[in-house]
DNA sequence: GTCTATAGGCTGATAGAC
DNA sequence: GTCTATCAGCCTATAGAC
C-alpha cells in the first residue's frame, strides 16, 4: 500500500533527524550547528527538516520536548510512590542519573536552555520544568512531614539537587579532558559513585536534627 | 604626547570590547554573537576587534582569561587562610558568590565551555579549572585532616558544590521568568539565601560521624 | 589607532521536478 | 515524500585612506 509504505518512510526520517538533531544540538548548541550537518548525520536530505518540522528551530523544539517528556515518564512515577522519603530521595537521584545514561543530552540540552534564560521554550516547553521542580518539592514535602528531613526551603533545595547533578552530567566531556591530560589528577569517576556521593550528600544533609532516637524533639 | 594619547585610546577601546563582549558571549554564546554586535554596543569600528584581539575568537578567549583569572585572585588567598576547615568552605561559598554578583557572566561563560567539552580552552585557560578544584580539595583536606569532615571524594565533592553554585547562578534570568510568569510558585530567591542554605547543605553533608555536639554555626 | 568599504564564504530556506 | 538546484542574506576578515 502507497501511503502505509509512505508513513512509513516519513517516521524513519523524522526519527533520524531527531536522533541526529539531538546529538548534533548537545554537542554545538543551537547557533553552532548547521542544518546540512544534521541531514547528512541523518542520511537524509536537507530540504526534510523544512518539510516535517518547518525549519531549524521547529526541529530543536521537537527535540527539547522529547527529551523533557521521557525525563519526566522517568521520574513523574515517584510522585505516586508509598516509599519513605528519603528512599524516594535516593530513587530519584538513580532514576535521573539512569535516563542520562540512555541519553546523555538530556542534561547537556537543559543547561543550554537554562543559561540562555530559555529562548527556545514556549508555553508549551516551559511547564516541564514545573514538573520536575513538583516531583522533587513533594518528595522533600513528605520528608519534612514525617520528620525524616529538617525544615528547608524547597525552591533552594530542588536548586541545589538539580543543580549538583546537571552540572555532574553535563560537564562529563570536559572533565574526562581535564583527568585525561593531567590537567587534574584524578581517576575518571563513574556516574554510578557520583550518584553515591549525591545520594549520602543529601541525606545527611536533609537529615533532622533530631534523630528518631529522641521521639519528643521540641513540642 | 602623541604616544600616550594612542595608548589611552587603545586601552578604552579594548576595555569597552571586553565588557560589551563579555554580556553578549554570556547571553547568547559564541555562535549566536555577531561581531557587529559587539562593535556597536562597546561604540568602537568593527575592525578593532581584528586590530587588537586578532578576531572574534581571539576577543573571546582574553575575556574568558579575564573572567577566570579574577575569579582565581579572589579565591586563591583562602588557600593560605589560617581558618578552620569548615569557616573556609563558607568563605568559598560566600566569596564566590559576591565575585558572581559582581560579574554574574562568570557562571554562564564557565558552564558555556564545560558544556561544550572546552572548545575554546587551550593550555593557558585549561589551568584555571585545577586551580579551583584545587583551592576546595585543600579545604576539603584540611577538613578531614582535623577530622572536622568526613572521609569523602575530593573530585565527587568538589563537583557537587561547584554544580550546585554554578548551576543557580548561571540560570538566574530561566527560574526568575519561571516565577515572574507563575510557571513556578515561588518567590524570586536571593542569592544570599542560597549561600546560606548551600553553606549548611555542605556543612551538614561533610560533617565528621561523630559531632561535637549539634551542627550549626553561621556564615 | 581608527574608520569605511568591500571581498569572499557560508547559511537557511524554497521552487519545482519526480 | 523526497530530491536537486539555486537564491537572497548575513557573517567575518581585510585592504587602504586618514
Amino acid at each position: 500500500m502507497k501511503s502505509v509504505t509512505h508513513r512509513r518512510d516519513s517516521d524513519r526520517t523524522r526519527k533520524a533527524l531527531v536522533e541526529a538533531g539531538t546529538e548534533l544540538f548537545a554537542r554545538h548548541g543551537f547557533d553552532g550547528t548547521r542544518v546540512e550537518q544534521i541531514a547528512r548525520k541523518a542520511r537524509v536530505n536537507k530540504a526534510m527538516i523544512n518539510y516535517h518540522f518547518g525549519g531549524k528551530a521547529g526541529l530543536y523544539r521537537a527535540i527539547l520536548l522529547s527529551l523533557f517528556t521521557a525525563t519526566l515518564e522517568r521520574v513523574g512515577p515517584l510522585r505516586d510512590s508509598p516509599e519513605p522519603a528519603d528512599a524516594l530521595l535516593r530513587s530519584f537521584v538513580k532514576d535521573f542519573s539512569e535516563m542520562v545514561a540512555r541519553q546523555p543530552s538530556i542534561p547537556i540540552m537543559l543547561v543550554r536552555e537554562a543559561i540562555s534564560g530559555g529562548r527556545h521554550l514556549d508555553r508549551e516547553l516551559l511547564p516541564c520544568f514545573t514538573s520536575i521542580f513538583s516531583v522533587v518539592r513533594e518528595i522533600i514535602e513528605k520528608g519534612t512531614r514525617d520528620r525524616t528531613f529538617r525544615q528547608v526551603d524547597l525552591l533552594l533545595t530542588h536548586l541545589s539537587l538539580i543543580g549538583s547533578l546537571v552540572f555532574f552530567f553535563a560537564t562529563t566531556s570536559l572533565r574526562n579532558r581535564l583527568i585525561s591530560e593531567a590537567y587534574v589528577q584524578a581517576r575518571i569517576p563513574e556516574a554510578d559513585a557520583y550518584v553515591r556521593h549525591v545520594q549520602d550528600l543529601m541525606t545527611r544533609a536533609l537529615a533532622a536534627e533530631t534523630p528518631r532516637a529522641a521521639p519528643g524533639g521540641r513540642t
